[in-house]
DNA sequence: AGCACGCCGACT
DNA sequence: GTCGGCGTGCTC
């Protein structure tokens, strides 16, 4: 009986099993692959497996799902491989990726393709070589001149890519040259994949085991180097930091090659040891971000009693609700609260994830956290190498990291079981990824994914974002504050000064006023600190001929050039383009040429006239671009070496320094001015989080602001520091003309290399929607700002959508098919469409 | 997005 | 005739 079960079970089909696999393509489904029987235990969901893709691509791919449904429209392929040993991806991330494309209406594979570290992709190339069989002599064949090239090169060369072909060919068709040698059995193509995440290696060195097993062969050792001084030096080096007679197990760990060396010995004497084998070498595989103070500190200062209280609030709001919003001035000590509710994350045995705007995560915060949480702390930052960034993915996979600070992208890391996510400094634009899809919103990708982990949500921020606060007031979120500076300190006085009169007056200097010359001149007198904000680089924002006014555009967008001095360039700021600003006007021939406005660059200059005695430096993108150059501006602001610090918003964000008491803003107007119904919004966070980098303990802080619309009734709420009146104004005109929070922006930009093309499509999408979604949905279609970029004409088309779920679900179905149908339409060929849901 | 394949003009 | 241009359609 139990023969015939056995036979059965043998004989009886087996099953096969499918994968979806999620490949880094943009393209908006999941690829059905087939598992080989030889894979079938390893490939799971979150696997890491490698498989071909069309002819000859091969990809990195992660398996979404398992099943056993053969698909029927076409065979599947195999699996190739599997990567790693356990799944790198856990189910609730791909589900994460699944709500990202969907809300934010792009495919799957861009979504992939944001949240993996390239490090973890694997790309493919392909290669040829002579065939194993192929005998030259034989000829069995004739070959071209041509073909002849590729075999003499082969001959050479083992195997050559297809760019090293087009290179010896130099054509650029070498298909049909490969086909026919393919057909005739002289070369086999083949891909060549590599891995692109390589660990950190040190090289160390051990004595022999031997030594170690037989403590007289030692003795013996000491005997024969008598007469070779240099290598016995190494040998006692060894033993002084190696004490294997005491302790020989300490032998398997052996010691850095480097440090044996640095001690002056001869690197050659060692060798020659290696080589006699009384050492041996071998890599040791150690983390990029082993902190050398492993020594935690514990939480330093005491809670101050408005701090106390606003922990207990924020216990008692959790209870009730997921998210909470912590609104606390800047300086009223945010960072101890968030602290203690780490560790008491941590404690409970759950992950942290503290996300940060970009820059604000070089700085003062990442040290302090480090003391506090040492190496369970991971950082996950944009400056980051690829092989960090997949260190930090892999620690938090193994539970190395139970806590990581980072970027909006961290919102993808491999958690299982978080219990708080802190975004912090909430209302800061760089969460929202504009460029290339997913344009997603780290804070609202936050908070689904903590709704995935049932994990609490912390919103932070001196100047909440105007949805933040009205979804708190409107109690769905928990709402606590915290609006005394911690220390008692006291919160900056505004000074505003009126450019109108000043320039009928004829008393600007450049771009200054007298009156903020002279509090900059009285503050370096006292040994104290500056910092002028203006929100614009380079040096001026465009040139001019005085004789006819022509301007320097770019060649492949609407925009002026910026002048950058240090260089001498005229850059757009959109493209990237650059070129040298020309002696005289092409239109007429005048040498007068003229900067207008004013960027940093110029504030810089034109400081260093009148403050020759001060060190003045400019923190800005430009000052900015390599990795340490952010931390070494603030390090030497921290250290007093600067005495004034010009800068764009950069300077706004998450710094917090002792020795300044004077802020300087320049050109408030453009900012307020900017069309954008977030302007004002915009103006008061920005100001207002500029100023509290302004105000010691002991003294009261000032802020210069220059205007010449001393009357505009925003800047009353940005000197009363009056968060709430704003937010209450705001609302009112954000209801009344229907704009987020209370209703949901769509943003579609139409490109297109023709501009009249571009219109009318955009007319069509724009009745399109009409007709679907209904008029008052739909603005525009207008011509934004910059109306051309990299040779493409733009237009956009705004789509409001009522908050609430299923209007947002069948909107978006309905602005799927009108996007379709535009794109397949031919009149329009070449347009593309790019959705940006919540377009900031 | 790549990258094949296909059809078409232009140049040794 | 080949070479290279670009338009079109597909990728499990």
């Amino acid at each position: 009986m139990a023969q015939l079960e056995l036979n059965n079970e043998g004989t009886s089909e087996r099953k096969t099993f499918f994968a979806s696999i999620l490949l880094p393509v943009p393209i908006p489904k999941a690829f059905t692959y087939r598992i080989p029987k030889a894979l079938e235990s390893s490939v799971v969901v979150g696997s890491r497996v490698i498989v071909q893709f069309g002819r000859k691509k091969i990809l990195t791919g992660i398996v979404a799902d398992r099943h056993e449904t053969p698909p029927e429209a076409y065979e599947a392929k195999y699996i190739l491989e599997v990567l790693d040993g356990y799944p790198v991806m856990t189910s609730l991330q791909i589900k994460l990726l699944y709500w990202v494309a969907e809300y934010y209406m792009c495919t799957i594979g861009e979504v992939l393709n944001a949240a993996l570290p390239s490090g973890l992709k694997l790309s493919s190339q392909s290669s040829i070589q002579l065939h194993p069989d192929f005998d030259a002599e034989s000829g069995d064949h004739q070959f071209s001149e041509k073909e002849e090239l590729i075999l003499n090169a082969l001959k050479h060369r083992i195997t050559l890519t297809y760019d090293e072909v087009t290179a010896v060919l130099q054509q650029k068709s070498i298909y049909p040259i490969l086909k026919s040698l393919l057909t005739k059995d002289a070369i086999l193509i083949f891909e060549k994949v590599k891995e692109k995440f390589k660990p950190k290696k040190i090289g160390k060195v051990r004595l022999a085991q031997s030594f170690i097993e037989d403590n007289s062969l030692l003795e013996g050792l000491f005997e024969k180097l008598e007469k070779k001084p240099r290598q016995l030096e190494v040998l006692l080096k060894y033993l002084q930091e190696v004490p294997v007679y005491h302790h020989p197990e300490k032998n398997i760990a052996g010691l850095n090659k480097k440090s044996l060396i640095a001690a002056n010995l001869s690197p050659s004497s060692l060798k020659t040891m290696v080589k006699n084998g009384v050492f041996e070498t071998f890599d040791e595989i150690v983390s990029r971000f082993d902190h050398n103070n492993t020594d935690t500190a514990p939480i330093p200062a005491e809670f101050s009693p408005a701090q106390n209280q606003a922990m207990g609030e924020l216990m008692e709001v959790f209870t009730k609700k997921d998210i909470a919003l912590l609104h606390g001035i800047t300086g009223s000590g945010k960072t101890e609260i968030y602290i203690n509710l780490i560790t008491k994350n941590l404690e409970n045995g759950n992950q942290v994830l503290y996300l940060l705007p970009e820059i604000a995560l070089t700085t003062q915060i990442v040290k302090r956290l480090m003391k506090v949480f040492g190496s369970q702390m991971g950082v996950f930052h944009s400056k980051y190498s690829d092989n960090e960034r997949v260190e930090v993915w892999n620690g938090v996979l193994s539970g190395k990291f139970s806590f990581v600070v980072g970027v909006r992208s961290s919102v993808f890391l491999p958690f299982d079981n978080l219990g708080l996510i802190i975004v912090d400094e909430e209302h800061d634009n760089s969460y929202k990824q504009f460029d290339p899809a997913p344009r997603y919103h780290a804070r609202d990708v936050a908070m689904v994914l903590a709704g995935f982990h049932h994990a609490k949500v912390l919103l932070g921020s001196a100047t909440p974002s105007l949805e933040s606060y009205y979804l708190a007031s409107q109690d769905k979120y928990g709402l606590v504050k915290l609006d005394q500076r911690f220390g008692g300190g006291k919160l900056p006085a505004f000074k505003l000064i009126n450019v109108l009169k000043e320039r009928k007056k004829k008393t600007m200097r450049e771009d200054f006023s007298p009156q903020l010359l002279e509090a900059i001149k009285q503050a370096l007198q006292s040994q104290e600190q500056v910092i002028i904000f203006q929100n614009r680089r380079g040096y001026a924002p465009y040139i001019t001929c005085e004789e006819c006014n022509w301007i320097p555009k770019c060649e492949s967008c609407a925009v002026s050039l910026t002048y950058h001095m240090y260089i001498n360039q005229l850059r757009c700021h959109y493209c990237g383009h650059q070129e040298k600003p020309v002696a005289a006007c092409p239109a007429c021939g005048s040498t007068k040429l003229k900067t207008m406005g004013f960027g940093t660059e110029k504030l810089e200059e034109d400081l260093k006239s009148f403050f020759p005695e001060a060190t003045i430096r400019r923190m800005d993108l430009d000052t900015t671009r390599s990795k340490y150059s952010y931390q070494n501006i603030i390090d030497d602001f921290e250290k007093g070496d600067t005495d004034i610090l010009v800068g764009t918003q950069m300077l706004s964000k998450g710094l917090d320094f002792g020795g300044v008491n004077m802020v300087g803003i320049l050109d408030a107007d453009r900012m307020i001015n900017f069309p954008d119904f977030r302007s004002t919004e915009k103006t008061f966070q920005l100001i207002t989080q500029v100023s509290g980098r302004a105000g010691r303990r002991n003294k009261t802080g000032e802020v210069y602001i220059q205007t010449s619309q001393i009357d505009h009734p925003l800047f009353q709420k940005i000197t009363g520091h009056q968060y709430l009146q704003m937010y209450k104004d705001e609302l009112v005109e954000r209801e009344k003309y229907k704009y987020p929070p209370f209703v949901r922006l769509i943003k579609i930009t139409l490109k297109h290399p023709q501009k009249p093309i571009c219109h009318k499509a955009s007319r069509y999408l724009h009745n399109l929607l009409k007709s679907n979604l209904g008029a008052s949905r739909i603005l525009g279609p207008n011509e934004p700002l910059i109306s051309k970029i990299r040779n493409l004409y733009l237009m956009e088309i705004m789509v409001k959508i009522e908050r609430s779920k299923v209007n947002l679900k069948n909107a978006k179905k309905a602005l799927r098919d009108c996007i379709t149908a535009i794109e397949t339409d031919r009149q329009f060929k070449g347009i593309r469409i790019i959705v940006d849901v919540d377009s900031y």
